[in-house]
DNA sequence: GTTCGATATCGAAAACTTTCGAAAATGAAT
DNA sequence: ATTCATTTTCGAAAGTTTTCGATATCGAAC
C-alpha cells in the first residue's frame, strides 16, 4: 500500500498525491477531497524511510544518554522523557544511543549512518570527544552542558556555579563556618564532567570569599554511597554544620547518616544544594534547594536543535538556566552561633 | 559520500561493493582490500534510509513507554536502558515512543509509517487498545505483562501471582494473622493494569487458604503517597502486622511513616513483596523481596522480538519469570506470637 | 479563433542501497 | 585451442517518496 496504489485509486498521479498531502503545490479542492477519501479509506501513511530518502531529512533526533552500566539517575530519566514528549510535540521522533566514551558502534551508528537529523548529547565532559566527532561529521547537535571553550556551539546548562555560589552565601549568612561539598563521582571528577568542576570552584572560591573554612568530597551516585561518604565527613571534619550538594541520588543514604547520627536537619545540620523539586520534597525535611529543572532543559535544547536544523549556518545560541532556590526547611543557623 | 563514490573510487561496480560490506556473496580478496581500503579513509557508512528503503526493514525497534506525565519509575527506567543496550548488542537502534492511551501520534507514526521492525510494549492493561492496533497492523510487537488472554501473543512477564502467594504464605508462617497489600495506584487499577489486578487477587485468595485477614490498599507512585497509605493503614486496620508491596516508588515514604509511628522492622513490623534488588538493598532494613529482573526481561523481550520479526508465521512464545524471593531482614515473627 | 496567463496535473529524475540475473574472467581439463 | 565449470563482477531493476520542469486545461481577452 504505497503513494502509487492511492494514486491509482485516486485517478490522479504520484505527484499530485504528494502535493496534496504536503499541500507545497495547489491542488484543486475537487481532487483533494476524492485523495483524501481513498487515504482515510485505506489508512495511508507515507513509507518514513522513503521520505526520509526523498527529503534529506528523518524528523528523528538521537538522543544520546550515558551508558546503561552507570545507573541513570532520576533527573537524567526524567529528561529523557521530557526530550521525548518535546520532540514528539514537533512531529518528531527519538532515538536512543547508550555511549559514554569515545568509540562507541551505537554512537557511530547514529552520526554517520544519516538516521537523524540531528543530536542531543547528554553528561558531557569538558573536554568531550564526542563533541568533535558530531562537529567533524557537520551534524547539528545540542549538548547538556558545556564544553570548555563554548563559543561556537549550541547547549543548555544549569549554572552551577551561580548556584553553589549562592548556596555558600546562603549558609556563610546563617553563621556556619565549617562547610562541605558533596560532589559527585571520583571517576566523573576525573573524567573531566563540568558540573561537578565548576561546583568545586565556585564551593571553595565561595568560602574563601565568605572567610568560612571549605572541604569537598565526592561521592557515588548511590544511596549507600551517601551513607558511607556522610560518615566520612563527620570523621574527618567533626565541626563541619553543613552541606552543599550536588549528588541527588546519594541523598536518601545522607538522610539515613543523619538519622543514625542523631543530627536534627536543621537544628544541627543544614543542608542544600541543586536538587530537582521532587526529591527535594521527598527529603525530610524538604530541603532549600535550586530545583534542576529538567523538563525546561529539554524543551529548550529541542527547540535549539530544531532551530538548528532549519538554518545550519546560523550563529550558535545557548540558554543558562538559573533556576531560584527555593526555601524550605532544611537550612537553619548555626547551633549555638 | 555514498555508495558510487566508494565504487568508482575503487574501480567497481557499486554491487561489488554492496556484496564485499555484507559478504552475501563473495569478493576476491584483492578487490575486497582495495573496497575497505577507500570505505576507511572516507568513513563511509551506508545511507540508513536508503538501506531501509531497500532492505524492507529498519534494524530499529520501537519501545513504547508510558508517556512522561505519568512519572516513570526507577524500574521502568532501568528496564528502558536494558532494552537499549540488548538492542545494541544485536546492532540495533531504539525508537522511543511515550503513549498512554487509545490514539496517539507518536505511536500512530510509529506503528503505520514502516519506521521500526518491532515494538515492544511496556506497561500494557489486561486489555490493550495499542495491542489490538499492532495485531491488526500486522508489526511484530512483545509486551512486558500480558494481556487477559494471551494465547496468541509474545510476551515477558513477571509471575506475580506467584510471588505474592510465596509472600503472603511466607508471613502466614511467621505467625501473621492480618496483613496488608500495598498495591499500586488505583487509576493503574480502574484502567485493568494486570500485575495489579494479579498481585490483589493473589493475595486474598492465598490469605483465605491460609485463613488470615487481608486488606488491600491503593497508593499512588512516590513517596508522599506512601505516608499518607501507610497512616490510612494504621487507623483503619491497627491489628495489621505486616504488609506486602508491589509499588516500589512508595516505599521511602512507607519508611518514612514506619519511622514516624515508631515501628522497627521486623520486631513490630513485617514487609515485603516484589522490589527490584537496589531498591530493597536501599531500604532500611534490607527488604526480604523478590526481584523484578528488569534486564533479564529486556534481554527476552529483544530476543523474543528478533525471533518473531525473523519467522513471522513463528508459534507465539513468551517467558514467565519467577525470580528468587531474596531472604534480607525485613520479615520476622509477629510480635508476642 | 488565436493568444495569453493562470491553474492543475503529469512524467521523469533524484535520493541510495540491495538484489537478481547475466556476463565476463579465470583456470583446468581435454 | 576449445570446452566446461567456477569464480568474480557488472548492469539494471526494485523499493517509495519528493521535486522539478513541462504539459494540459480552462477562461478570458483581443
Amino acid at each position: 500500500m504505497n503513494i502509487g496504489e492511492i494514486a491509482k485509486r485516486a485517478g490522479v498521479s504520484r505527484s499530485t498525491v504528494s502535493y496534496a498531502l504536503s499541500g507545497k503545490r495547489p491542488v484543486s479542492a475537487a481532487t483533494a477531497q476524492r485523495i483524501n477519501d481513498v487515504i482515510a479509506e485505506l489508512g495511508y501513511r507515507p513509507n518514513a524511510s522513503a521520505r526520509a530518502l526523498a527529503e534529506g531529512r528523518t524528523r528523528t533526533f538521537g538522543l544520546v544518554i550515558p551508558p546503561a552500566s552507570t545507573r541513570l539517575t532520576d533527573v537524567q530519566l526524567a529528561f529523557v522523557a521530557s526530550v521525548v514528549e518535546a520532540a514528539a510535540a514537533h512531529d518528531h521522533d527519538v532515538l536512543l544511543s547508550p555511549s559514554g566514551g569515545d568509540h562507541d558502534r551505537s554512537f557511530e551508528r547514529i552520526v554517520t549512518g544519516r538516521r537523524v537529523d540531528g543530536v542531543i548529547l547528554m553528561e558531557i565532559l569538558l573536554q568531550d570527544p564526542r563533541v568533535e566527532r558530531l562537529t567533524s561529521a557537520g551534524l547539528p547537535f545540542v549538548t547538556i552542558g558545556h564544553v570548555e571553550h563554548p563559543a561556537a556551539s549550541w547547549w543548555v546548562d544549569v549554572d552551577y556555579s551561580g548556584l553553589i555560589t549562592h548556596c555558600v552565601r546562603h549558609l556563610a549568612d546563617l553563621g556556619h563556618s565549617d562547610v562541605v561539598l558533596i560532589n559527585r563521582s571520583d571517576e566523573l571528577v576525573a573524567a573531566g564532567y563540568g558540573p561537578a568542576l565548576r561546583a568545586t570552584t565556585a564551593f571553595t572560591e565561595t568560602a574563601q570569599e565568605c572567610g568560612i573554612n571549605a572541604h569537598t568530597v565526592c561521592c557515588a551516585d548511590e544511596p549507600a554511597a551517601g551513607v558511607a561518604c556522610f560518615e566520612d565527613i563527620r570523621t574527618r571534619w567533626p565541626e563541619v554544620t553543613a552541606a552543599v550538594t550536588i549528588n541527588e541520588a546519594a541523598l536518601p543514604g545522607v538522610q539515613r547518616a543523619l538519622h543514625s547520627a542523631g543530627l536534627d536537619v536543621p537544628r544541627d545540620f543544614s543542608l542544600t544544594g541543586v536538587i530537582a523539586d521532587r526529591l527535594a520534597e521527598d527529603f525530610h525535611p524538604p530541603l532549600t534547594a535550586a530545583d534542576v529543572p529538567a523538563g525546561d532543559m529539554a524543551r529548550l535544547a529541542v527547540d535549539l536543535l530544531l532551530e538548528q536544523i532549519g538554518d545550519p549556518s546560523a550563529t550558535p545560541r545557548h540558554s543558562m538556566l538559573a533556576p531560584a532556590i527555593t526555601l524550605r526547611s532544611s537550612t537553619g543557623a548555626r547551633r549555638g552561633a
